[in-house]
DNA sequence: CGTTAGGTAGAACGATCGTTCTTTCTCTGT
DNA sequence: ACAGAGAAAGAACGATCGTTCTACCTAACG
């Protein structure tokens, strides 16, 4: 795996610019070490695995990073902004609070499928640092508490009623996708996860059998 | 923290056996290790570390392991010996499914805010350890395989129906409450994680606002 | 044209990693 | 009493960790 990405010959050793005005090693290094970092681990890998297959030097990666721990900042920086981008488009996909709520199920749904076969790179990341104190700590504890705002938000704004309960059990739920997928495989969770979403949020008010 | 366990002074140094037959200086590597592996994380916590800790040298950590991953496997395997008594605890308890799917619950719940408050041990392994060949995930598979199946069984012998699925669910919100608690604080997860569960057992089959 | 920021190449730093070794001591079992 | 197992104490192994450094080079910009 990740073999695909041949260490870079010195094929062009210019500072080439990118449109949006990062450098382009800086992107390759951001970019490498994101794909390192949230398949392996971040403990695991080292600095100079990342210089290595980004065809970058040391000197190099402590121009654009002061340390490791700002890379990784960097990394989950990117994350954030992933997913900030996904859910404002889902946003006003739709002003039907039933739809809408279907809609952020299956984009869920599709998003541990898809991407993030290995878990949440949020949790993970706070599984390696147990300083709660620490700079990646509260980068995740932003996000969680965006991303748990935010789906409040979208619940209220689309009509839906106790959308502090709802927006609670769905950050649990997906939280539950992405650790089972990885671990138990996303089939064999799947269906779990798409009836107890449903059930919480209200969609499928009867349970699959009635305890008896 | 952990300060209060002081490195152990040389008071004794001969070989003194347990009850259990264990070494002495084995059970207090594996229970210094087990402490720190869960509060810290598995590679944060180096070897010199826990013998220090335990009060033992690096010579009597290799008579009784003969690698690190080898203790690894140990600190699991009495996460595993634990949970396995609590649940075959609570299997006997009742013969009511409603009253025991809500015991176990309750018993979830509990474990979540006593014990358990950096999360899983299982899934915190699985997320420093990426290789799915390596021993501890091959011990994080057999241990969550054999949760899964047993809650179908204790479902199942209880009466309840579609024990397949609702063992499911309970594994995913499981799971969730053990990551919530950890990131989000159990006094935020609590109120979701109950509601969410019960809803799956079929405990309350009216979900708690009917979407509109 | 010259300056300079951004890059390459590579040596080197101290620290820590997991692991192995030798030597000496003391308790336990027979 | 004696053998042997279990442990202490500590030096040492090569490897890797994150980080810093010097030296040279090249493309872009004023």
């Amino acid at each position: 795996m990740l073999n695909g990405m041949a260490p870079r010959t010195a094929a062009s050793r210019a500072p080439r610019k990118t449109a949006q005005g990062g450098s382009e090693a800086r992107e390759r290094l951001l970019r490498t070490a994101s794909e390192l970092f949230y398949a392996e681990g971040i403990h695991v890998v080292g600095v100079d695995r990342i210089v290595a297959v980004a065809g970058v030097t040391r000197a190099t990666f402590y121009r654009h990073f002061p340390s490791k721990e700002d890379l990784v900042e960097a990394y989950l920086g990117v994350e954030d902004a992933n997913i900030r981008g996904t859910l404002e488009g889902a946003h006003g996909a739709t002003d039907d609070p039933v739809e809408l709520v279907g809609l952020l199920i299956e984009g869920i749904a599709e998003d541990v499928a898809r991407h993030h076969t290995r878990g949440c790179p949020f949790i993970n990341a706070a599984v390696e640092y147990a300083d709660t104190g620490s700079r990646v700590r509260r980068a995740v504890d932003k996000h969680r508490a965006w991303f748990r705002g935010s789906l409040e938000h979208v619940l209220r704004s689309a009509g839906a009623d106790d959308p502090v309960t709802k927006a609670g059990q769905l950050v649990l739920l997906r939280d539950a996708a992405l650790v089972g997928g990885y671990l138990d495989g996303w089939d064999n969770v799947r269906v779990a996860f798409v009836s107890a979403a449903r059930q919480a949020a209200g969609l499928d008010p009867k349970a699959p059998g009635s305890t008896g």
